[in-house]
RNA sequence: GGUCGCUUAGUUCAGUUGGUUAGAACGCCACGUUGACAUCGUGGAGGUCACUGGUUCGAGUCCAGUAGCGACCA
């Protein structure tokens, strides 16, 4: 015998211990299983830079209930979780802590420091991350956690990286960034601000070569005119169209550049409409010298001082050379004027200093194929996007082929695994003799290679120079071997090394390498690895695979041990050996079982503002390493904005703390109401409050309340309404006061789905206290009344339409059907239908078989959108009653998350039966129309007289007892004979009238109001669709359908009027 | 600057292939608490579908333009 339900759903008691049972029951775990089909999604990986925001909380539990779905469905249902490394934005926040609290910037402490510190902070925050998801009832299998950085993904960059430098598809290049001259790095765009200075406007003139003419334009950097490689006009410029493809000679230096025409970079009514290209200094410039197949000529060091390029100013800061140059060209008359001008000039928010466009070395992947064969599959349609409006995004992104700058100058990420050595030595001079250095030089590095037991498969050289060799390691062992050998060479530099001695004797005399290698070595000199680092979407580009265990094409991937209990034995984690790269040999019996069985993924669920940055490219990697696609479908949910519509964020004071929600309003509630924001939409408004910390009444966030700052010492406070308290409040620009209670940010969206969760929680409570004595048995057709008939077949309905919402990702839908199903048609006439029956010995039997059938199918239905209150009741009912189902019993699942998805019989839909029961309650809302208008109590019991056909009569008769149930009212009579009795309130419908006999009760001139104001009603509709059948054109063009369906409407309508005005008459009315 | 979207009740949003005088939730108003649920029930009020044109027998829905807002890419 089961205990009664608490008259209140209580999330915090339920959620803990469901958590625990599915853990470890294991339920969550996915692993190969030939007689399932596979279903995957991997996790957006989410950034160890922070805590989870309200957009991770709307990602993750769409993930989760499309994996839940699919689980039930019967699917071996993976969702592959894990964190990002998220190389910039972690690194800048752990660097930003260290230099606020301990004043130290990385330089102080190096690279290893640092690298160490961050991943500190990463385990940190992973930890925190992943509590976060397991408490909102993620059901990942935690086994397969992943990290980028983590020794699976590392082996997977590795190899991707060392796959695309051997096709050739790795290049060094140039690359405009912003950089820093002060820290001597480059920062990335979203670490830059742009703050106005005051400035100068100059305008110059260069004399045209062979000509009497100059060209005038105006610059606000002069000293950049030493690096200018042409001037460019606009082509339908008429005033400079005879001097296109003439020279300019650059007054300072004597240089001559060509006047081009370029219509992308001159804005003709700017200005002079003739602007001076600096391609190493200006991004627009850059574009330009591309476009014009022009080479660049820095002039710039990375300290901010120009370099050889710059001829005498050779060595002077950029602002001092600014002032001379200036100088210069006014002495030779070249100067025409200076305006004071207000220039946004773009600062590096870490030194605070302006940033210098900059010309630097940096890797590319080449897109031209890659990116084609990424176009094509969605093109084809075998990657969908949902909804499909963001095909375009990503077609048109890639469509500009544009290379991929993957090198970043950072400490945290993948190191770039290429080694990169001189070769150079005195008096090489030929060709032939370069080519022979570089013969003997590879040949001694393979030589080298091999005694230390790294295979040629495994690494890549080549020269980039005739001076330079360099490699790339492909596997964690090459990476090893050329690590030592960088640090043998260093061990010994100062004390062996004598740089007075010829070259090839100078390196590499470490007596323990010298040894066996000294032949190896002899040539290659200075070597390095390279500094930087992958950018991050290199490695999450691989995530669909990585996570599987690829390039391990043998072995399945390693699991956590620290799954609490296991279903099935984990699978070939333990003989994976981590550190040795297993090269591909294709897919064959055994191997990597899991890769083959999970990939490709199913689904993608991510926000639109990654299309680019990391779909198009997991597409691409997919296709490159897998020769397959990473997901068959891209399901792009919408963003959650603030009450104004602003992004939220920490920074500006309205981000909402999932935890905050689960803890204020239950994980479930939470769930079913973002899951209702989900539609087709891009943006969802959630206007945010703060919660008052003595009353708990929600104060509105205001503009004002997110821009408030202190004061004078004095911290901004909340007024509350009602307790009229004046707390703090949770704020990007002050820190609340210690002790003092502050109000944290909620929203009060979030009672659509605690009030929804408290009614299914009530329902079920009502149920399982009606329930005593169940027994299990087949539901007869003759035991079905017309309740039972209508609740099957809207319950078959709405389950057949939330699978098919479902599967097209319209979450908002699929929720509002659920609701409207559970709260307005099974509770609100189902239930209550039922009351009687319940209460009666011969009729409970079916009755309680029926409603906890139905239950049972709607927790079902449920469990995915609002998994832990359906758990919690399924148990329940698995107590009272194990053996259930509709219309004959079965046992039980022993869980809610397994058990099965509905497949309702199309049978059990029963269009003439929803009609009847439809006008069933139309006639109850009637009764408690007049009822409500009349002001009558529910103990005062109304009579009513119906004017209907015979077989409306014989229905109306069937279910007389509903009547007296919903309405209080006893049904006298029905049929064709009967007559308004003589004070009366009155409703017609298309089919009926209805008179409640009100002896002193009617207000003869209300009633009278009322009806009128129905017929004017009526008389609208009729007169609309007159208007339409009188048009000819409507008539002779309409589908006749459409017109016969007005036709009918407009019968129907008369007919009903004719009613309405009968009793206006009755009434006394004209 | 280019691209994609959005604009419907006080608020947040639905509104399928164009077809009665447009829906929901919250909020608001009135009434209601001895049994599933006041996180509730019953009833009610509330809209020139941003604007201007066009296509059509018929437009919230399709097309063009305007305004405002948002995002992404330059």
């Amino acid at each position: 015998m089961t205990t009664e339900l608490a008259r209140q759903y209580d999330p915090k008691d339920v959620q803990p211990r469901w958590i625990a049972f599915w853990h470890e029951g294991g339920y969550f775990d996915a692993n190969p299983n030939p007689a399932k089909k596979s279903h995957t999604i991997m996790i957006p990986l989410p950034n160890v830079t922070g805590a989870l925001h309200m957009g991770h909380a709307l990602n993750g539990t769409l993930q989760d209930l499309i994996t839940r779905w699919r689980r039930m469905q019967g699917y071996e249902a993976l969702w592959m979780p894990g964190t990002d490394h998220a190389g910039i934005a972690t690194q800048a926040v752990v660097e930003r802590r260290m230099l606020e609290e301990e004043g130290l910037t990385r330089h102080d402490i190096g690279r290893e420091a640092l690298v160490q510190r961050i991943w500190k902070w990463k385990d940190e925050y992973e930890a925190r991350i992943l509590n976060q998801l397991k408490q909102s009832g993620a059901s990942c299998d935690w086994r397969r956690t992943r990290f980028t950085l983590d020794e699976v993904c590392s082996r997977a960059v590795r190899h991707t990286f060392f796959k695309l430098f051997k096709d050739g598809l790795i290049y060094r290049g140039k690359r405009l960034v912003n950089w820093d001259t002060f820290l001597q790095t480059a920062v990335a765009d979203d670490e830059v601000f742009h703050e106005t200075v005051k400035g100068h406007f100059w305008t110059f003139t260069y004399p045209v070569v062979g000509t009497n003419e100059t060209i005038a334009f105006s610059t606000t950097r002069p000293e950049t005119m030493l690096g200018d490689t042409a001037v460019a006009v606009h082509p339908q410029d008429d005033r400079y169209r005879h001097l296109v493809g003439k020279l300019v000679k650059i007054p300072l230096n004597g240089r001559e550049i060509p006047i081009i025409a370029d219509a992308l970079l001159v804005d003709r009514e700017l200005g002079t409409g003739c602007v001076k290209v600096t391609p190493a200094h200006d991004p627009n410039d850059y574009a330009c010298g591309q476009r014009h197949k022009m080479g660049p000529i820095n002039i710039l060091n990375p300290d901010g001082t120009l370099n050889e390029n710059a001829g005498r100013w050779q060595g002077l800061d950029r602002y001092e050379a600014r002032q001379q140059v200036v100088a210069e060209m006014e002495k030779l008359g070249h100067l025409v004027k200076i305006e004071d001008r207000d220039i946004e000039v773009a600062h590096s928010d870490r030194s605070k200093t302006p940033v210098e466009p900059y010309l630097s070395d940096q890797w590319f992947v080449e897109m031209e194929t890659l990116g084609e064969n990424a176009m094509e599959v969605v093109r084809s349609g075998k990657v969908k996007f949902f909804p499909p409006r963001y095909t375009k995004t990503y077609l048109d992104w890639l469509g500009e082929k544009r290379d991929w700058c993957i090198s970043r100058q950072l400490w945290w990420g993948h190191r770039i695994p290429i080694w990169t050595a001189d070769v150079s030595v005195g008096g090489v001079e030929s060709k032939q003799e370069w080519s022979a250095l570089r013969e003997s030089t590879e040949g001694e590095l393979r030589g080298y290679l091999t005694s230390a037991g790294v295979q040629s498969e495994e690494y890549f050289v080549d020269f980039p120079t005739d001076a330079q060799i360099r490699c790339c390691a492909g596997t964690q062992n090459a990476h090893e071997v050329l690590s030592q050998l960088l640090a043998s060479k260093q061990s010994i530099k100062s004390e062996h090394v004598d740089p007075t001695q010829p070259l090839p004797s100078r390196v590499f005399v470490d007596p323990a390498v010298a040894q066996s290698h000294e032949a190896a070595t002899r040539n290659i000199h200075n070597l390095r690895q390279d500094p930087d680092v992958l950018d991050t979407w290199f490695s999450s580009a691989l995530w669909p695979h990585e996570t599987l265990g690829w390039p391990d094409l043998e072995h399945n991937p390693p699991l956590h041990q620290t799954a609490v209990h296991q279903k099935t034995p984990p699978t070939q984690a333990d003989a994976y050996g981590v550190g040795t790269d297993r090269t591909a040999v294709g897919l064959g019996g055994g191997g990597n079982e899991v890769l083959r069985y999970f990939y490709p993924s199913s689904v993608l669920i991510t926000s639109r503002d990654i299309i680019t940055l990391w779909v198009a490219r997991m597409v691409i990697m997919g296709l490159y390493n897998m020769g397959d696609i990473p997901f068959r479908h891209v399901h792009v949910h919408p963003k959650i904005l603030d009450g104004f519509g602003q992004t939220m964020s920490k920074s500006k004071g309205n981000g909402v703390d999932p935890l905050d929600l689960f803890d204020k309003y239950g994980v479930d509630a939470v769930r079913f109401t973002i899951t209702s924001f989900a539609g087709e939409n891009q943006d969802v408004r959630l206007p945010v409050g703060y919660e008052c910390p003595a009353c708990g009444e929600l104060i509105p966030q205001t503009d004002a309340h997110q821009k408030a700052k202190p004061a004078n010492g004095v911290k901004p406070r909340l007024k509350c309404a009602k307790c009229k308290a004046e707390p703090q409040y949770s704020s990007p620009w002050y820190e609340p006061d210690p002790g003092e209670p502050v109000a944290r940010v909620v929203s009060e969206r979030f009672e659509y789905g605690r009030n929804f969760c408290n009614k299914l929680w009530n329902a079920s409570r009502f149920a399982i206290m009606n329930l005593a004595n169940y027994t299990p048995g087949p539901i007869a057709e003759s035991d079905l009344m017309l309740e039972d008939r209508w609740i099957l077949s809207r319950l078959a309905t709405t389950g057949r339409s939330v699978t098919s919402l479902l599967g097209e990702y319209h979450f908002d839908a699929a929720t509002r059907a659920l609701r409207d199903f559970a709260w307005n048609e099974f509770c609100d006439w189902y239930i209550e239908m039922l009351k009687p029956r319940l209460r009666d010995d011969e009729r409970r039997p079916a009755a309680q078989r029926m409603l906890v059938g139905v239950l049972d199918t709607l927790l079902r239905l449920l469990s995915p959108f609002t998994p832990f209150i359906c758990e919690e009741l399924w148990q329940r009912l698995n107590e009272i009653a194990p053996e259930r189902g509709l219309l004959a019993p079965q046992p039980a699942a022993a869980a809610c998350l397994i058990a099965s998805w509905p497949e309702l019989p199309l049978e059990w839909r029963d269009n003439s039966l929803e009609a009847r029961f439809a006008r069933l309650q139309e006639m109850i809302v009637a009764l408690r129309n007049v009822r409500a208008m009349y002001r009558i109590e529910d103990r005062v019991e109304l009579s009513l007289h119906v004017r209907c056909q015979p077989d409306v009569a014989s229905q109306l008769n069937d279910v007389a007892g509903q009547f007296e149930n919903l309405a209080k009212t006893v049904l006298k009579a029905a049929g064709v004979d009967v007559d308004r009795p003589g004070t009366s309130a009155s409703f017609s419908l298309g089919d009926a009238d209805g008179f409640i006999p009100l002896e002193g009760v009617v207000d003869r001139e209300a009633e009278l109001s009322r009806q009128r104001k129905e017929a004017d009603k009526l008389r609208g509709f009729i007169l609309g669709n007159e208007r339409k059948l009188a048009n000819e054109s409507f008539v002779a063009k309409a589908p006749r359908e459409v017109v016969e369906q007005v036709r009918e409407a407009l019968h129907g309508l008369k007919k009903q009027l004719i009613s309405v005005e009968d009793i206006i008459k009755a009434l006394g009315g004209a």
